[in-house]
DNA sequence: GCCGATTGTTATAGACCATTACAATTCTCC
DNA sequence: GGAGAATTGTAATGGTCTATAACAATCGGC
């Protein structure tokens, strides 16, 4: 079986199959189910792309925002995240520890910090978004061109 | 805040938002984050349709696996859900200490002992899945009973 | 009949994340 | 302008989920 160096493991190193013989039920036609199972197909192309990196999907998107976003809070960079102050903190520790970010006093509020990229940063983010990217694509290159637009349009729509 | 039960509290109480004025750069574009997304909303259907049921996808999934497939292995179910076989047998114990599944002796194979639902499994999952459908359905609602389909389709063609 | 594979099981450990509490600071509004 | 509420980052704690590893019993192939 595909081992990883213990810490960081991701949650599945296959896709949940899809058993011969096995009746599925109602499961097939539950969105919420079948939205699963391609969310880990796709994982994997995360885990993929960014093997050796140390790096997992909330630590990506992260490094994302903050990158767009230089000098967010903490507590707007939970909330995009959708996870707790005390977890986007720890994100945040995790990327100053890496050399990756930097908290800086913001001139208009003594309470909030504000994250930024260091120049490091910004370099290996760069590479990490071209490679999640090329390999989403390449992933779900069983989609047509048009399909995957449709696909990302009705997911946006189902997520409102 | 939306304070649950302590035990089996789902791990997002929200949705994950798209904050205004944050710039999501480059995960507008990712199959992977979209999915998370809306992974994240059907959940919460799926929660709300469950309210007080003590339930998870994975115990779902488990019980409906078992109703459709009656007898089956505990390596197979894990197979099916995508986790590894001690993963499958909590599932179980739960099942059984519930009072919901059986295990019984499969006459070919001593190792072996298959899984069943009891009369009150039966009754409680054919509940429940109603539930679940209905409430999958009032959810993805936005989408109409075509995009539906389309939006179902295509899932299952990136998982594969 | 023997060796390897498989099944269920148990124990252990780690990752992830929420909750709670706290101090410092800012905001509200009278 | 001042008191109380709200917000920010932080730290400590705990719970849930699930993989890993090791084990005994059993089966299958040759």
């Amino acid at each position: 079986m595909n081992r990883l160096p213990s810490p960081h493991r991701p949650r599945a190193l296959a896709p949940i199959p899809h058993v011969a013989g096995v009746d599925y039920d109602v499961l097939d036609e539950l969105i919420g189910y079948t939205l699963r199972r391609a969310q880990v197909a796709m994982f994997l192309a995360f885990h993929e792309a960014t093997r050796g990196l140390e790096i997992t999907p909330p630590r990506f998107t992260a490094l994302v925002i903050v990158g767009a976003n230089p000098g967010i809070g903490q507590s707007a960079l939970g909330q995009v995240l959708g996870i707790a102050r005390s977890g986007a903190m720890m994100l945040t520790d995790w990327m100053e520890q890496r050399g990756l970010a930097e908290r800086h006093q913001r001139p208009g509020d003594r309470r909030a910090w504000g994250v930024y990229l260091t120049a490091r940063g910004e370099r290996e983010v760069a590479r990490m978004k071209r490679r999640v990217l090329a390999e989403d694509r390449r992933r779900s290159a069983k989609l047509g061109a048009g399909e995957r637009r449709r696909l990302l349009a009705l997911l946006k729509k189902l997520a409102g």
